[in-house]
RNA sequence: GGGCGAUUAGCUCAGCGGGAGAGCGCCUCGUUCACACCGAGGAGGUCACUGGUUCAAUCCCAGUAUCGCCCA
């Protein structure tokens, strides 16, 4: 006998053992089983589960499971990338806790010994994680994208992109974190809305020339007064970078400057000339119009000192300090860029040029890990040609060759590799793939699979042996997870599993990271495979807290997936995400939520347990087809189109459907009605009946257990064990196979008019107060054989269900009863103390004004010629039809009420 | 500034050209032998606003307002 609920504490890791046990998470071998795979956007090593893996996963373990179950050869590939800045971060402030050496103190060998030893003790602690969310991928077959075959695989891609010129050394404008000492790609760096401020500066021109400068408009828009200048105000956010200025930029449409473009100031503090140059980049409306141009330091400043080939001046060392050079005044050098922007304003105030300093709220580039402000910096770095790998990219999604899921993320998409910007892979860090080039005495390049190569390579361009220096920088993580879907499954090698399961089915990821994954994994798997990664890609929404905020660390707003599964178990967190996740929304994650889907939970767990108690077992070879009582051929038509619709519902990720209609079928269909129906012939005398009700009972909950077992694992595989003896574990049980036989809509229509009767019965009593347990003489006032019949077949379980008793037919309903009408049937319901009749007549006039309401609204639209001329027949049929049918039922109402009074 | 999305019952959200739905909450009744993590019944909505298309609009189109996210 089944406990009263599922302990999810107890059951979920030996269940979870027991799958893993099977080999059920491996791939079956089966040549004739259709392959399917989904590769997981592999997680952090450093990261920990949080709501938005619980989402990630459960999605694909719902496919997976369901795929599995329709008798698929599913491989859910599973694995790790070793996210170099994080983990590097990690490892650095152990290692400072612990008052070990530090990164430079060790060297470069000795720390990335410690970051294995750290990864070997504590990295992965979300594999451990993914496995209590019930996640079932292929641990056998688990990748790290340091591991050697990956790795192989990012320096054939690196030295094949550097061959065919799509891989190149530069110095270019980089994102420079100058907390990490690393380039950062655009990717990692956030905007952020800081209080800062604007300060206005004048640049004095040279040899004291002026100009007439105009401070006041007339109502044409014209100047009406100037002011006689001997200098140009710039403003800034950031005084500091004044001192590498290259020149200064107005407009070329700017009349108010057209006098002293070509002319030159003296910029201050640096004591050199710089030109002001005209240039389509300044907003005349912004500020003073004029802008300084500090080449090095500043993305659009880079673009415009390009194209007039100005000087770009580096003002700072790799942590962000004035460093020493040609064009530093000797007072700076050495001071953190914040300091120095405070003594550069000190010092221009003294110099009598500061004009005034204003408030503003200014975006702030910050990096994502470091939460330092970005230093935008002009250094040396190894870029990829994405523009050119994006093309094809681009062209496969226009082509549809790979769908988005919902399909407006294609926007997103396109919008992003439209613009792409060269991609810089290489970092200034230790963790990571080291960059497979290697360079001569004079820095001539080699790039090579491996050092060996390297040095041939040299040695046929030097004609002997020399020394050879491989680059100090490794590559940007997403580097190596672009090459996942195909890496993990052994790529470059032609291996079995790749051909098998390459291209993967689908990518199932949040929105932000289509930058990151999607468009790369693209770019890649069409460059080197020739084919995209996946077919589709099934974009998630966001998991946010109760008030719809997004959930973080220092809003102190978040929910450990953890605890909720400690609470209510894995199964109810499954639940809540998977009927959460309609497409194109976001998630708004509370307890409450999870609290009753855990309740779901036990109701069919309460269910299988009244089917435990009534002998409901399943029957080896129980055609369900053959079954003969309205009832159950009811129910198992109702689980055959459920089965139908789930089934649809997961095929085009609607996974918020599929769901809601299992959770209706299980409560509100076998649960409210099927069980409660049934009692009667379960303690009825029909032994044929009772054992086939009994089968019918059983062979619908084990429906309801295989179409849940994807969204709720433990607790159905749970049941499935403990309801009988079986051949399979429920993880490789059959998927129903669709079959339109089974639904009977013959037995859904009486069924139908079973439940529409029991409930209106239901709805009188309660109504006119009529005491629950009273049970009163039911007159049937019709004289029809159909209405006789049925009530033969249901007369007594309509009786038990609707507290009626002595069910008699009659002509007319007798006086002071209370009556309802279905279907065109008047019912009386005959009470033997006194009636609240003041009530009963409050009742049915509520009843006779809605269905009044909608004669009139039918009526309405039925006597609209064009609607009559121009709507399909079948509509206005129907219209027609319930049109007499409310008529009818009209007047049986007000017949009814006429008895009353 | 550009793009995307949202606005439906007290709350959280589905639906999306022909009768307004769910869960939670609320009210009334009920411990009848699966389940109080329950059962029965009920109240509650000019589907943001303004126009347009259509025989018919919560749904399609345009605009407005408010909110959110992304990008510059």
């Amino acid at each position: 006998m089944l406990d009263k609920t599922f302990d999810p504490a107890t059951s979920e890791q030996q269940l979870y053992d027991e799958w893993e046990k099977s080999g059920a998470f491996s791939p079956k071998q089966d040549e004739g089983a259709e392959p399917y795979c989904i590769v997981i956007p592999p997680p952090n090593v450093t990261g920990s589960l949080h709501m938005g893996h619980a989402l990630n996963n459960t999605l694909q373990d719902v496919l997976i499971r369901f795929e599995r179950m329709r008798g698929k050869s599913v491989l859910w590939q599973v694995g790790m990338d070793h996210a170099g800045i994080a983990t590097q971060m990690v490892v650095e402030r152990k290692l400072a806790e612990d008052g070990n050496l530090g990164r430079r103190e060790l060297g470069r060998e000795a720390f990335v010994e410690k970051i294995w030893e750290w990864k070997a003790q504590s990295g992965g602690a979300i594999t451990k994680q993914l496995r209590r969310l019930g996640a079932s991928c292929d641990w056998t077959r688990e990748r790290f994208t340091l591991d050697e075959g990956l790795s192989a695989a990012v320096r054939k891609v690196f030295v094949q992109l550097y061959r065919e010129g799509l891989m190149y050394r530069a110095k270019r404008m980089v994102n420079w974190d100058p907390h990490f000492q690393t380039a950062i790609s655009d990717l990692e760096v956030e905007n952020r809305e800081v209080q800062g401020h604007f300060w206005h500066f004048k640049y004095p021109l040279e040899n004291g020339e002026t100009y007439e400068f105009p401070i006041e408009y007339g109502d044409d828009g014209k100047p009406v007064k100037w002011e006689t200048r001997n200098y140009i105000s710039i403003a800034t956010t950031r005084p500091e970078t004044m001192l590498g200025d290259g020149a200064v930029a107005v407009h070329p449409d700017d009349e108010r400057y057209a006098p002293i473009v070509g002319k030159r100031v003296l910029l201050p503090l640096a004591d050199r000339y710089i030109p002001i140059i005209a240039d389509e980049h300044p907003d005349p409306a912004m500020g003073s119009g004029a802008v300084k141009i500090t080449g090095a330091h500043d993305f659009n400043d880079y673009e415009v000192a390009r194209r007039h080939n100005l000087p770009m001046y580096i003002l700072m060392d790799e942590r962000g300090r004035m460093k020493a050079s040609d064009i530093m005044p000797e007072k700076y050098v050495g001071m953190d860029r914040f300091e120095a922007r405070k003594q550069v304003v000190a010092d221009i105030d003294a110099l009598g040029l500061l004009e005034k300093v204003e408030d503003k709220v200014i975006q702030q580039p910050t990096g994502d890990r470091s939460g330092v402000p970005i230093e935008p910096m002009l250094t040396d770095q190894w870029f990829v040609d994405a523009k050119t790998l994006a093309e094809p990219a681009l062209a496969a999604v226009k082509e549809g060759n790979t769908k988005f899921t919902p399909k407006n993320w294609e926007n997103t998409y396109f919008h992003w590799m439209e613009n792409i910007q060269p991609w810089c892979v290489s970092r200034q860090l230790w963790w990571g793939h080291r960059i497979p080039a290697w360079y001569g005495p004079a820095g001539e390049v080699f790039v090579a699979e491996n050092e060996a190569e390297a040095h041939e390579a040299a040695k046929e361009k030097f004609g002997n042996y020399i020394s050879l220096k491989q680059d100090e920088d490794v590559l940007d993580t997403w580097f190596s997870s672009a090459l996942w879907p195909f890496s993990t499954l052994g790529w470059p090698d032609k291996t079995l599993e790749l051909d098998k399961f390459y291209p993967n089915n689908v990518l199932i990821t949040g929105h932000d990271i289509i930058f990151f994954w999607v468009a790369r994994m693209m770019m890649q798997g069409l460059h080197f495979t020739g084919q995209v990664p996946f077919p589709d890609v099934y974009i998630h929404g966001l998991v946010l807290d109760e008030h719809g905020k997004k959930m973080s660390k220092s809003k102190g707003n978040t929910i450990d997936p953890l605890d909720l599964i400690d609470r209510f178990g894995a199964d109810a967190l499954r639940f809540t995400m998977t009927i959460s996740a309609a497409q194109g929304t976001n998630i708004r994650m509370s307890e409450s939520r999870v609290e009753g889907y855990r309740n779901f939970g036990t109701k069919i767990w309460n269910a299988a347990r009244f089917c435990q108690m009534n002998d409901c077992q399943p029957v080896a070879g129980f055609d369900a087809g053959a079954v003969q009582e309205p009832l159950n051929r009811w129910i198992i038509s109702e689980a055959a189109s459920t089965a139908q619709n789930v089934t649809r519902a997961l095929e085009g990720y609607r996974f918020n459907d599929a769901a809601q209609m299992l959770y209706r079928f299980v409560w509100n269909t076998y649960c409210d009605w099927y069980l409660e129906l049934i009692k009667p012939l379960l303690n009825g005398e029909d032994e044929i009946a009772k054992a086939e009700t009994r089968a019918s009972a059983a062979y619908a909950l084990d429906q309801a257990l295989i179409m849940l077992h994807p969204i709720m694992p433990y607790i159905t595989e749970k049941l499935w064990g403990e309801i009988a003896d079986r051949d399979t574990l429920l993880i490789t049980a059959p998927w129903p196979t669709p079959d339109a036989a089974l639904i009977d809509e013959d037995a859904q229509a009486e069924m139908d008019w079973v439940i529409r009767l029991i409930s209106a019965i239901r709805s009188v009593r309660a109504e006119t107060n009529v005491p629950a347990g009273a049970k009163m003489p039911l007159v049937v006032c019709s004289d029809a054989a159909e209405v006789a019949a049925k009530f033969k077949r249901h007369g007594a379980l309509i009786g038990r269900l609707a507290r009626a008793e002595a069910i008699s037919f009659a002509e007319e309903a007798p006086e002071g009863a209370l009556q309802t009408v279905v279907d065109e049937v008047t019912y009386a319901l005959i009470m033997d103390g006194a009636v609240d009749m003041g009530a009963e007549r409050k009742r049915l006039q509520g009843e006779i004004a809605k269905t009044i309401g909608e004669i009139t609204r039918i009526e309405k639209k039925l006597g609209n010629e064009k609607f009559t001329a121009r709507a399909p027949v079948a509509v206005v049929d129907g219209e027609r039809e319930k049109l007499k049918g409310y008529q009818a039922q009209k007047a049986k109402l007000e017949e009814a009420l006429a008895r009353l009074s």
